[in-house]
Formats: C-alpha cells, structure tokens, sequence
DNA sequence: TAATCTATTGCAACTGGGTTTCAACTTACG
DNA sequence: CGTAAGTTGAAACCCAGTTGCAATAGATTA
C-alpha cells in the first residue's frame, strides 16, 4: 500500500517558522527528505539522504531535528513492530491517524484508516478522561499473500 | 487475607513446560518474577528481582528468556511510548489484549479494555485479509489528574 | 549594512539496551 | 547412570541514540 502523496512540499518547513523556530540549510534539508519520503525511513536512511543534499551534515543533526519535529507534533514515531532491530521509523503526522500492520513473513508494511479507531480513540478520551496527544497502532501478523503461499 | 492472585502460579512455566522446552532453575526463576511482577518491568528490573532469588543469574540469560517468552507469545513487549529511554517492558500477555495510556506528564500507566478494540482487530482481519499475531495500541497524553491540576 | 546575541552545528566521546561467540555445564531421556 | 542436545555465563561486541563543547551561522537591532 503506497503512502498518499497528500501534502504540499514545504509545509513542515513553514509550519516550523511559523512557530519561530530558527531555519538552517540542514533543517530545511532533513526536512525536505522527510517530508518527500515514499516509505518509511530511519534515522540513518534520512542521513543518508539528506547528505545527498548536503554532504556535511552530520547524523546527530539528524536526530536533533527529527527530535524537534516529534516534539512539535509533526512527524511520528513508528516502531514496526521492531522487526529489524531496535530502530525507529518516522512519518509526516496524517490529518487522520492510521494503523500500521507489519507482516511477520515478508515484512511488508501496510497501512489502515478506520472509523472504528477513530471511535475508539474518542471513548478512551471521554471515559478514561485521558487527553490523547499521540497514539500508536501497531499490528503483527501475516499478510493475505504470505497466508496464500503458505 | 493474602491479595488477590489472578493468575495461578506456575502458568507460564506450566506451557512451556508442555512445549516440551527445557525447564532450568534461571528459567524457573525468571519466569516467576514476571508471572508475579505487579507492574511493567524492563529487563534490567526483571534482572534486579532474578538475582535475588538466584544471584548468579546473568543479564544475557533474561534476554534470552524474554525471547523465549516473546516467540511463544506468552509475554507482550511494550514501548510505552519511549518515555524512559528506548527499553522495554514485559507483561504476561493477557486474555484480551488491552490499551495502554502513558501519561507524559506524570508517567503513569494506565490500562483499558473495550470492545471497540476487539471490533477494530476483527475488521483488520477480515478487510485487510491480515492474520494478527500481536497488536499493540498505545497512547500518549494526560491523564485526568494532570489535566486537573494544571 | 554591520554588530550582536543566541540558537544551532559538527565532532568526538560516551551511554545503554541488546546480541554474539564459545567453552563449560545441565537437563531430559533412554 | 550415561549420553546428547539444549542452555548458561562471561567477555566482547554492536548499534541507535545522546552529551559536552568550541566554532558557526541565523535572526534581530541599530
């Protein structure tokens, strides 16, 4: 399942300034990777871009600006399940939150939109009171094909 | 009147047992801390408790153990958003899984159980045609005494 | 435009959770 | 009890991520 192409180039960048925060050429890289990433990326594929870009940029810049961005709500953090070792994955944050499923076998990530998440959500918020800033949805298992192929 | 015992003691090493795994005394160990742990421990803590019992005990044999338990879906591994660091926690997994609620302001853990969330996984089996292993929902905010007291 | 102030960067060293290797040791089983 | 295969501990290792600090470069002001 390919990511939706579903925002406009540039606007982590402006949703950043908007907040004053200071724009650097490595900023406006790692952004720039981030926010045009077709599949999940970890910390060191970002690196690896960006310096494609940029060859002097440095990878605990990368971590310091994907930190910024979590910390402002722009991107989330995935596991996957921790499938290939302990890294993380990052996405721009979606207008509307999704499931991540992540095939044991061929581990193929998918993805997944619900009204029932959505409904889920709001009654932890109204019964738990329990104001909900991020969540995360991770499902292991095995896909149709893997199922099929078996 | 002793406290409540939800689970009986021996039900972890009981199926593994019936696995027709091997029974050693660090597993033995290992396994009845966290069948009685009352929180979520990370593997250092459930090192810390083994050796009390058997002091020899050593950190790669808990990791190793974790595995196990993990493989044969007898613990569940949680993040609990990263809050402290990137370790992990254990819990025996449950009869029905459940939500957990970090709260980002006093740390806290909250669980919850619904319906909607067992809803939510029989439509990801079935629209997605997707097999579920394991699922872990977690979400980060504020809890009600934070809210409160703000 | 230049001066200034302060956030940001790069580098190197470090931290910490988790893994690998391998010889010695146990456990289960006949 | 004897054996074979699974398990353990110790040390070294791996790797994602962090910290301390001097140098640098945005932003702001004059």
């Amino acid at each position: 399942m390919p990511l939706p192409q579903t925002e406009v180039p540039g606007r982590l960048q402006a949703e950043l300034m908007s907040r004053g925060l200071r724009m650097t050429h490595q900023r406006r890289t790692i952004l720039s990777v981030v926010e045009t990433a077709k599949q999940h990326l970890d910390a060191s594929q970002i690196l690896r871009q960006a310096r494609r870009l940029d060859p002097g940029i440095d990878r605990v810049t990368v971590y310091r600006t994907l930190g910024l961005l979590k910390r402002h709500g722009l991107i989330d953090e995935l596991d996957l399940m921790h499938m290939q070792g302990e890294k993380h994955f990052y996405e721009r944050r979606p207008q509307r939150d999704h499931i991540h499923m992540a095939c044991l076998r061929c581990g193929k990530i998918a993805e997944f939109e619900s009204d029932l998440f959505d409904r889920l959500k709001g009654q932890i918020q109204r019964e738990c009171r329990f104001h909900i800033v991020v969540s995360r949805l991770e499902v292991g298992g095995y896909c149709a094909e893997c199922r099929a192929s078996n």
